[in-house]
Order: C-alpha cells, then structure tokens, then sequence
DNA sequence: GGTAACTGCTACCATATCTGTAGCATAGGG
DNA sequence: CCCTATGCTACAGATATGGTAGCAGTTACC
C-alpha cells in the first residue's frame, strides 16, 4: 500500500466478522441465502430462482457455503439452509426490510 | 440458459430487495458500511480499515453507495454513513452477531 | 427397451471486476 | 520551501463472472 499509512486502526471489525463479509461479498453469496430461505432448491431451481446465474458460479458459491457449514445437499431435494445457515437467513431479513423501506432511493441509484 | 427451465418461480425475491443485494454482494459493498458505523473514515482511514482494498475499487464503491444515498461525502471527514446509511449499518448487525457465534465453522471453512 | 425430461455438474471463452502499485494535484503545518 | 496528508487516477496482471454447450445419472412413462 502506499506509504501514507497509519496505523490508527480504532476498534477494529474482529476477525469472525472480517471473515463472514469476506466470504457474503461475493457476487450470489447473500442471493443464495436469500433465496433458500423458504425451503429447499434444486440447483437448477436455485439458478433460475437467482434470475439465471452461470452454473459455474453458482457450483462455486455453494460450495463456499457448505464449507462455511451455512447449506447442505440433500439427496433429493437438492440444496437447504444448515441450522447455522437459518440464523443467517433470519439475520439477513433486516436488510430486506431495510430495502422494503429504501426502495425509492435504490430505484433512484439504477 | 439451458433449456430445463420451468418457471414454477414461488414467492419471489421482491425487486426491492433483489435490487439490494445486487449492489451489496459486490466485494467491499457491506464492509465499507459495516467500517463506517462508528463515525466517519477519511478514503485513506477507510482503506486501511478495510485492509488495503485497492484506491480504484474503494472509489467505485463509494460512488456506487452515495448512488444509492447510504454514505455522503463530508469535506474534512471524508466519509460517513447517512441516515439511510446507519439504519442499514444497524441492520448488519444480526449478521455480525452471526458470525460471532459461529465463528468456529468460519474458522474451519477458510 | 426407448425416450424424454429432469438432476447436478463441468468446460470453455469473452468480458468484467479486483489487486497491487505508482503517482498526481491539492491543502495545511512548520 | 519541505513534509505530510488528503482524495483520487492510471495501468498491468490476476481473478471472478457471464453465457452457452454438453455430459452422465436418475426417474417416469409408453
């Protein structure tokens, strides 16, 4: 990095947290979640649920996901939340309700 | 796409929220607000906090986040969250919490 | 058995995005 | 003037994503 660095660093994002938004940044990461969180998806039913995701990062993304323990395959119903991977959805339904309240100004930032 | 598509589409992701996510699952997106929630960050104090993201990308995601009227620029701040931007902040909060918890498999999944 | 439609998944290539580093122009302090 | 900090731009190389085609296995049906 440039040499203007100091190293100020107040209270720093610990490193759980540092970690989680490494892996949810991601393109499709949270999408996934999101969109496991009523039930169980096959894989293709997963990708059209995502509005058609390239097979390949999706494969990718959910096996980012199941390493982080957050879904599971099961045999025939394809793709589901893990335990772990429920409190994250619940986690996750403040942002919507947060896009549910903002939907103006994030139509007005297409 | 490939042609097995059926368009059983459940409840759907509603556009609003869909919207949200297709901004925030880029890289940096959610860490930039998550470092900002304690007060403003100079560009230079958000990248480092941030952990060295590169000048380029940190612009683009500020830019895209002042589109969307999360963060504003302040002239001798730098950058801080608006109100929007705070209430979105304290939306992540579960996220964080969620990532506290279950940082052991976070730990494991690296 | 043949076929059709589904399943999860892989390969490929074009494009987009991110990383890492260097550097510019400006502002303020000493 | 010199030094440091500011926001920000540029560029090459690495990585990620998008879009399409296609394979092997399973299930159901005629």
């Amino acid at each position: 990095m440039g040499k203007g660095f100091r190293d100020w660093r107040r209270q720093p994002t610990t490193a759980a947290t540092g970690r989680l938004l490494e892996r949810l940044d991601r393109r499709w990461a949270l999408r996934v979640i999101w969109e496991l969180r009523h039930g169980a998806l096959t894989f293709r039913g997963l990708q059209a649920a995502c509005g058609g995701v390239s097979p390949g990062v999706l494969q990718g993304r959910l096996h980012e996901l199941r390493a982080l323990g957050v879904i599971e395959k099961v045999p025939r119903l394809g793709y589901r939340l893990s335990v772990a991977g429920e409190q994250l959805g619940t986690a996750l339904e403040p942002l919507a309700e947060w896009a549910e309240r903002n939907s103006a100004s994030l139509h007005a930032g297409e």
